[in-house]
DNA sequence: CTGAAAGCGCTTACAG
DNA sequence: CTGAAAGCGCTTACAG
């Protein structure tokens, strides 16, 4: 704790020999002043160094100046360039970004409201009814690769999930001639996976390749949960020939899973992961993957949050393309 | 911006009969108060669901109850566990998290002191003439990967560098028996950087092995600079045997170049990296490095930080130990 | 145990 | 163009 007092407003403009109005007319720029004035508070600015308090500035004018992004935890690959892309927009938009992993699910969330001035929302993070209530209150907010509740139109911008899939299960089996292609799921509140589902689905019917169930499982989006769910599927000796693993992070756990058991990838099984994080590229073998715009869909989310917060105008969604980046985990190239 | 006007203390002091003091202090727990008003006031709470606003305790307060980390990017494998530590930490602690990465060199940094009770740093993130003005006005702050000025004796986290970089080398020299073996360093702001290569340095001299200054070079842990480094080191046909490619970001780039220019790891050439972090184990081929206990980095540096803000007693210096992670990358098990 | 009053550091009508 | 005053929503001595 400071023991000495920072200068305030007072002071400065004693310094200045003007009322703490017009200092702060200066410093805002919210009403014309005479520039000789203008002079002598910017002199005593620079003097004192003086910078106004926030929580002062705020109380007043009822904006915080902060963004806050809402997550359920600091984990995987694709967290960085999300949190960069986010950090990016926030600062280029003159905002400070507030991290909020509710994490435990300790909810801390509560005051969200009153110290920020919008909301920036992954999955899994806050519930649909206190969306409503946000909503409600008329308060900014800007969902990441979900779907907001009917009851709370607000914008989201996620990615083109299915196309994705669909693109690498296209390639799996007219490429690699793959028929009995393993599915894995990332957690049940994120779309993206529902989506990457029903795009894996419609390639198999697109190729006349029935669906078979035992080959749909959860990975979690997760290296560990998908190398434990690849362990178990193959102790219980499912037949397979190729792994759509739900993401790069999944997909880095099924290959290390499938070499310990003695399978090669390619040769034997191809794997393919979505996202394309930055560590991709160096696994072993390079993975094939989707590119997902990460980092700018951080960017986008925060441009339409701060316009959300500025004029009320608004997009309904932002659905940003994907493209199919084929290495050599799916047998190309080898 | 929010419509409906949150509720205040007023109205819920209204609502229970009492006066805003009374609901202050059946909130804050500051004064005893009778069984029988605090039930009717915590009711009144609940009805309205009321939660303060910061801005107006912080004014009278004077404490945010935030806790900020100034890094220079969000960027590096690094990031995310260490993020997560910190996160973790200041959860724990009952405190919010305001990231402030000064990108681009962009000064933000002018009212840290104001907007937060504390602040974690970075190397490379606020120079030493900033960090003294701010142990002048005894603001607490715990720094990263760094020891403080002179003028201003912050207590510091970090890990065991140069005793990690020693094992890795006689771990090559001993076992693997290589001799020619590159250095690549990290930013010049970052010690780390620095102690690696004393560890480096020792253990070569300790082997007898003569120090040739053409095997060291810069590669920024980062993979596209050590990349790129090791391909003009490459193209001027240097001798080398081995690399310690100064972190495991770095090390990637080194892999990738290598194979690229057709030398086998490790057979040709031995490659190990620092931190241990997460993808380090899935790359090609498996990663020998040091770990590095980012995550609990993260986590004291919030203890001390805290304890800082609250009694202003605290701790010099903490030393994290390291630990040899041996995976293949260094010719092992291969 | 509880209330009335002052005050935290700003901004913003309202006068002039 | 500029100042005096009120007020943002709390907390905290000060009385009682």
């Amino acid at each position: 704790m400071p023991k000495r007092r920072p200068v305030t407003i007072i002071e400065v403009a004693r310094r200045a020999g003007v009322s703490p109005s017009t200092v702060s007319r200066v410093m805002n720029g919210t009403a014309p002043v005479v520039p000789e004035t203008e002079q002598r508070v910017r002199a005593a600015i620079a003097e004192f160094n003086f910078s106004p308090h926030p929580a002062a500035r705020q109380l007043v004018t009822q904006r915080t100046n902060m963004i806050g992004v809402m997550l359920p935890e600091i984990s995987g690959a694709f967290f960085q360039p999300m949190l960069k892309g986010i950090e990016a927009g926030v600062r280029e938009a003159g905002f400070d970004l507030l991290i909020y992993s509710t994490q435990n699910g300790r909810a801390t969330r509560q005051q969200g409201e009153h110290i920020t001035d919008g909301l920036i929302i992954f999955p899994g993070s806050v519930d649909d009814t206190e969306l409503v209530r946000l909503y409600q209150m008329d308060f900014p907010v800007v969902l990441l690769h979900k779907t907001p509740p009917f009851e709370s139109p607000y914008p989201f911008v996620t990615v083109e999930n299915k196309s994705g899939a669909e693109m690498l299960i296209n390639h799996l089996i007219e490429v690699h001639h793959r028929r009995r292609i393993i599915y894995l799921r990332g957690p049940a509140s994120h779309e993206d996976s529902l989506w990457r589902e029903r795009g894996y689905l419609e390639a198999l019917e697109n190729h006349g390749i029935p669906f078979d169930s035992s080959l749909v499982a959860d990975g979690g989006f997760d290296e560990i949960e998908a190398f434990s769910m690849l362990e178990s599927m193959l102790a219980a000796g499912l037949d397979f020939d190729a792994v759509f693993a739900g993401d790069d992070d999944a997909a880095a756990g099924v290959i290390l899973a499938l070499r310990q058991a003695g399978r090669e990838v390619p040769r034997d099984v191809s794997v393919v992961g979505f996202d394309d994080v930055p560590f991709s590229r160096f696994i072993n073998p390079p993975l094939t993957t989707v590119r997902a715009p990460i980092e700018q869909v951080g960017r986008e989310a925060v441009r339409i949050l701060v316009k959300l917060i500025q004029n009320n105008s608004f997009v309904q969604a932002i659905l940003l393309p994907t493209e199919l980046v084929i290495r050599q985990s799916c047998g190309c190239g080898e």
